[in-house]
RNA sequence: GGGUAGGUACCGAAGUGGCCAAACGGGGCGGACUGUAAAUCCGCUGGCUUACGCCUUCACAGGUUCGAAUCCUGUCCUGCCCA
């Protein structure tokens, strides 16, 4: 094992803020192994690069012999955690979230190894516990404390209602640190005040207090909001390899370098941006899929849109029902069963009429035309959808 | 519990009896230009329709009216002030 001196600099490595580096450095003289707490709600089934800033930071924990401890926040998920939401979140059934959990899980052993990692379900604890007890928690949090908060206060500022349950979360999330004995609590920036509810907690129970471990928010593909699934802004780790590369691809060059830094831990490399932006998205896809997954994905790419080449390019089949003549229903049935979207009639008119729409590189422009489509014939339906006719 | 202001399309927000499928902004999508980048310009953005037009929508349920997002009644939800 490294010495703590040397463990504390690998990992400041990319952390935003350590609260603090001091009790840090003395836990890991320590020589034991740190319980270092990662908690997720699984409100979603997918992880997405966004959460795999901070599981990659407990994976390198693991590395320096710790022991990561995984909650899976099945009794929190139905509360939502209010950090960040300009909105009370939608409920979720215990079922549905439990599904959740468990392709949660698969996706995050991607990254963390599992022989140094506990796995604990916060519902546990949370479905027996005693109203007795949810007062004496609630007894630790001050109103005017959460009022300070930024996201309440703007609700709040706003008019928009902040509803009491949600306000527990951090008192939830500050106790399942001390339930699992935590060391250090690692989680995004915006977690500051959930995390050092928990050191309150951990204090008033007699327990050496947790560490603060913050890194960086990971913004989303628009570059500006943080990465989120709700936003639609995010990059799936189990999305297939073409769909992951192509949304790597499409990230501003000030983006890419924030994707260089998180995601990889390295400064942009110096050469054209879009050779670099491939190879972000090539060692992305790879660590997510395998070496050949993202091969072919770069092929791919440089076929379609590099040489233009829709002809050469991996193609979904589509099989056009005889019944389906007319052009608008192919491509909405395309749409479909290719990609899963519901587009409409008009929208399909819409996609036509302003030159989305093109038949083996020839535009197609007049909705009415009559159709001769054959077998092997490339639709073009938009910028990154196209379907080989079968 | 009392008073009061509200609930409009993905979001914000106008509209207070017909000219409203509903201004405007954001977002999104498409085209041109590119490196599936950024910036810029143009177009589109409830459903069906080649089109005329038709259909469903302005919290929900009823009602008044030739005609309602707009008026009335009830219900649900939210802010603010008072308790």
């Amino acid at each position: 094992m490294q010495s703590p001196q040397a463990q504390l600099e690998i990992l400041k490595r990319g952390a935003a803020q350590i609260v603090s580096e001091a009790e840090l450095l003395a836990k890991l003289r320590s020589g034991r192994p740190l319980n270092v707490k990662l908690g997720v709600d699984p409100t979603a089934p997918d992880i997405h690069l966004g959460f795999t800033v901070a599981l990659t930071k407990l994976r390198q924990f693991q590395d320096l012999g710790h022991q990561a401890i995984l909650i899976i926040g099945d009794f929190t998920a139905m509360i939502g955690d209010p950090t960040g939401r300009s909105k009370t979140r939608p409920h979720l059934s215990h079922d549905q979230i439990m599904q959740n959990a468990a392709s949660f899980q698969q996706q995050a052993f991607k990254i963390l190894d599992p022989q140094r990692t506990r796995t604990v379900f916060n519902g546990e604890w949370f479905e027996i516990m005693p109203f007795e007890q949810v007062m004496r928690l609630n007894a630790r949090v001050t109103l005017q404390q959460m009022l300070q908060r930024e996201d309440f206060k703007a609700r709040v500022d706003r008019g928009e209602p902040v509803h009491l349950h949600e306000i527990q979360y951090p008192i939830m999330q500050g106790w399942d640190s001390v339930k699992v004995k935590a060391d250090v609590e690692i989680g995004g920036t915006d977690q500051l005040f959930n995390i050092l509810v928990g050191r309150d907690l951990q204090r008033e129970e007699g327990q050496e207090q947790q560490v603060v471990f913050l890194m960086p928010l990971l913004e989303g593909l628009d570059g500006v909001q943080k990465m989120s699934k709700s936003l639609g802004n995010y990059v799936g780790v189990s999305e297939p390899p073409v769909t992951m590369f192509g949304k790597l691809m499409s990230i501003s060059d000030t983006l890419m370098e924030r994707y260089y830094l998180l995601l990889l831990g390295e400064a942009l490399p110096a050469g054209h941006p879009m050779d670099a932006k491939k190879q972000l998205a090539f060692r992305l896809v790879e660590r997510y899929h395998s070496r050949e997954g993202a091969q072919a994905a770069l092929d791919d790419f440089n076929t379609r849109f590099s040489k233009r080449d829709l002809d050469k390019a991996e193609l979904p089949e589509f099989a056009v029902q005889s019944n389906a003549s007319d052009l608008l229903s192919v491509i909405v049935a395309g749409y479909g069963e290719c990609f899963q979207l519901k587009k409409s009639r008009g929208d399909a008119r819409r996609l036509v009429e302003q030159g989305s729409v093109q038949l083996n590189g020839e535009k197609l422009l007049d909705v009415k035309a009559s159709l001769e489509l054959k077998r092997g014939d490339v639709l073009r339906l938009d910028k990154t959808r196209a379907v080989r006719l079968a």
